[in-house]
DNA sequence: CGCGAGCTTGATGCCGATCAATGCATGTGG
DNA sequence: CCACATGCATTGATCGGCATCAAGCTCGCG
């Protein structure tokens, strides 16, 4: 009932990395042709999630990792009174479930924020085909240490910036991602709710929309609901960054 | 000049995974008789830190992990604008350096807080051990895994609670693992200033002095300075969990 | 067309930042 | 041994940014 549209069972068709287009953002970054075909057979099924259901939940077994195909997700941690937090939002090549390896289960929820697919990714396939070739290895070793790096990022950004300090930060991370993925660098369209961005940011939802309304009366973007077209980068860059460094 | 006081020389004497008591909380959790024995091969050396000198900085090129064996650190990343973050505090049996596997340079400075020493983990040895042992493996991934979940947990903190749910979730965190290595639960000695509490929890340090304050006319805590008897640990728990679960 | 989810905008209040002064412990040199 | 400096902690007064409460507004959809 709680899963009722999420597509439990795997697409029956196959995927191969060694085709795919992500294969460069992905977990095959720096492989070689063999260690890609046997890579192929790891990740050999597709999950397909429908916007606002779960990949997977917190107190879940963990198994797998997923890599987002296509789509778009947030995962979320909540504390035993009901608070909960946004803790990230992935996009087409990046890797959803590392949470589970300390405890077997999985400590967050993974929830599409539209129709998505992820490669499935069994991660105990995964332990004994990075024992056989180091890059793949290293690879694995990189993208959680990158995880790690990242949320210290964010930490920084909850524990001393100001609201539109922090929105700043939030839209130049996406839309540098965004850019690395092929898609304009100026222009875009969120995928989530204020109020997601809100929990994220460590923000009210009011003060996310406030704060994009400000941003539009400085000439700094323009907004119409969910799309956002940026008209002055630097302007951006300069509250993230220089707020007190011109002095 | 800047690490005057820093032994850069690995100090000579060896040390053994295999007959360390810290080894049940440190990287060689589960490892067997024989594993153990190589592990001793690879984590060959220590390193001491005096109080206040930094064990790596953001930018030092990456070649090493750190279990430390005795004392505590702090982690902290900075902007460009030389806004700077607590991201973390270790002690015993704690690893430090993980950060730095991403990008093959430290994203973050490790400082002592007081005297302390370190046992030198080459990560290159560890990448062909781990690929040997799958025990070593897994632990190791856990290791990652967990430092993942803990950021989101700091997230969850810095994002949504207030000063004094701050200030009592990171006194209960601190002595529980305080307990895990044999000491009191209810009394504690603070390695840190205000100020590096107040960094790490994103408050000012007259906001955490008060708060401190407050929870002693409350009758949780007795404070002298950094000395930290812990009255009341149930009336700590319900202000981090039960906010407002008993409506 | 009307409903509802999500977004915007305004008015008000509070929590924690800021500014400032004092207190307390440790250490150093006269 | 005391005078003084220094680093850290405490406490008070005031201020400001963001939360909160409360209306409307927009847009997609049955």
């Amino acid at each position: 009932m709680t899963e009722a549209s999420t597509s439990l069972k795997p697409d029956a068709f196959k995927v191969a990395c060694s085709s795919c287009n992500l294969r460069e953002l992905c977990l095959p970054v720096g492989l070689d042709r063999p260690e890609l075909d046997r890579l192929d057979t790891l990740v050999s099924t597709r999950r397909s999630v429908s916007r606002g259901d779960t990949l997977f939940r917190s107190g879940d077994h963990f198994e797998s990792l997923y890599a987002v195909r296509t789509g778009f997700f947030k995962t979320c941690v909540s504390s035993e009174d009901g608070r909960d937090q946004v803790t990230g939002f992935q996009m087409a090549g990046e890797l959803l479930g590392l949470d589970g390896i300390s405890t077997d289960r999985h400590s967050c929820d993974a929830v599409a924020l539209e129709d998505s697919q992820v490669c499935v990714i069994q991660y105990s396939q995964l332990e004994i085909l990075s024992r056989e070739f180091t890059h793949l290895q290293h690879q694995f070793h990189k993208i959680m240490s990158r995880e790690i790096v990242r949320d210290h990022g964010v930490m920084l950004l909850l524990g001393s910036m100001r609201a539109e300090e922090r929105l700043a930060a939030f839209l130049l991370n996406l839309t540098q991602r965004l850019q690395a993925r092929g898609f304009s660098s100026s222009s875009l369209i969120l995928r989530m709710t204020r109020e997601e961005i809100g929990s994220y940011l460590g923000l009210k939802l009011e003060t996310v929309s406030r704060t994009f309304s400000k941003f539009q009366e400085d000439g700094l973007l323009d907004v119409k609901q969910r799309q956002i077209r940026i008209l002055n980068q630097d302007g951006l860059h300069q509250l993230v960054n220089g707020a007190g460094a011109t002095c």
